[in-house]
DNA sequence: TTTAGAATTTAGCCTTAGCTAAATTTTTAT
DNA sequence: ATAAAAATTTAGCTAAGGCTAAATTCTAAA
């Protein structure tokens, strides 16, 4: 038979998506230490769940080289992965909450369990592909929209692009873009690039607008 | 001031709501035996929290006499059934569950922690005063509208009555309800109750149903 | 009023998930 | 090649929240 399903605690759910965030693209080890600053615990706490995670199956690890998810964990992870993006999309769509004020809700409600209400509320907020900070949402399998975004500082001047999401997506941040009525859609044009401090110059509504480097560093754009 | 406001866990949140339940309509004191029961739990345990819900001032609670919640115990308690109901109403309203699916789902979405996601929730179901089983909703301050329903068992021939709740709210039961068509709404009228069994006589829609003394002890009317 | 039985609490143990401090392994610089 | 530094793991502690078994207190019947 395929795999009982396995009932994990909140704290391993977190574990395994912090993890699948860490090793990016292409599957790779995580170090402890990375999993424990991205968590905000100490590398002793990370070492005890990688062995537990381990031993379930849901990553391989070998001491002092790091972790992997196994392709189980990956399944787990993209799971609630799918359920944060999805109910951002509600509380943004349905509720009205600013996009910067929907992450920590997110982290709690991601952990409900009931593969039905995902169904549903999915169904319910029309099969969304991304949420309101442009990730995409991961289908049931866990497969995933690629879009090619690139970072504002990587484009170059007279490219026009739309607005799909940010890197960094503090509060702080996110208030930044709002008060220059900068959202996932809005369109923008690259005017010039500054070589001395990074800076972008890029029109928005026919309004010219400086960004630092950081935050070009921060913005990803489809280029069109 | 007032009173700082304090993160409770979910254990703590689930006795608050269950001792909650058992005070019933006039505040008493609540043995640990019947909490355990309700909980599914043992009363060793039970003792454990209602002292950690004394030292918190949660509760009252004097050795070998019984518990009962504080003025601050008894916010708390309503402050969860608000959000299980409201989520109940979300479940069954929004996602077209059936009433006998959503009271696990809503178990889990009553601890999301966020006042304002409360607050849009009931604005977004349009502030309703009953969940789908016709219990009534608690508002901010813990006020519930009181409904004057009576149980079919104590309804007597030729009165009418609407459905507007159920006592036991099993799946079980409620499925069985489902097969005959009741629902909250449904019109009931009481045509004859047979003593020898205590099951009741009534008519829905045009067409006679017999109830069992069981069934007719866990239907709540309102009488029209 | 005493006492058997029921209810309740206490004591001590377990697991999860965090921590610090000490030990160990790996990496880096000389 | 080796020693110092950095990374990682192990050992042992803590708190929450459950358990069982033993001790205690309450209650009800003779």
């Amino acid at each position: 038979m395929p795999q009982m399903k396995i009932m994990l605690t909140r704290a391993e759910e977190n574990y395994l998506k912090t993890i699948y965030h860490l090793e990016g693209d292409k599957p790779q080890e995580v170090n402890t230490t990375a999993i424990a600053e991205a968590m905000e615990n100490k590398p002793s706490s990370v070492t005890d769940m990688v062995q537990r995670l381990s031993d379930k199956n849901l990553a391989t690890y070998k001491r002092y080289r790091g972790v992997r998810l196994t392709a189980r964990g990956r399944k787990i992870a993209t799971g609630v992965i799918r359920k944060h993006r999805l109910w951002e999309v509600f509380l943004v769509e349905k509720l009205h909450f600013e996009w910067d004020q929907v992450h920590d809700i997110a982290e709690q409600l991601e952990h409900v369990q009931s593969d039905e209400l995902v169904r549903r509320l999915d169904d319910y907020l029309g099969n969304p592909e991304f949420d309101p900070h442009g990730d995409p949402i991961p289908n049931a399998d866990g497969i995933m929209a690629r879009t090619e975004k690139k970072l504002l500082s990587d484009a170059t001047p007279e490219q026009m692009g739309v607005c799909v999401g940010v890197k960094e997506s503090s509060a702080d941040f996110l208030q930044y873009l709002d008060r220059l009525k900068i959202n996932i859609g809005t369109k923008i044009k690259v005017v010039a690039k500054e070589s001395f401090d990074d800076s972008v110059l890029i029109e928005v509504d026919g309004v010219l607008l400086s960004l630092s480097g950081k935050v070009a560093e921060n913005l990803f754009l489809k280029l069109i």
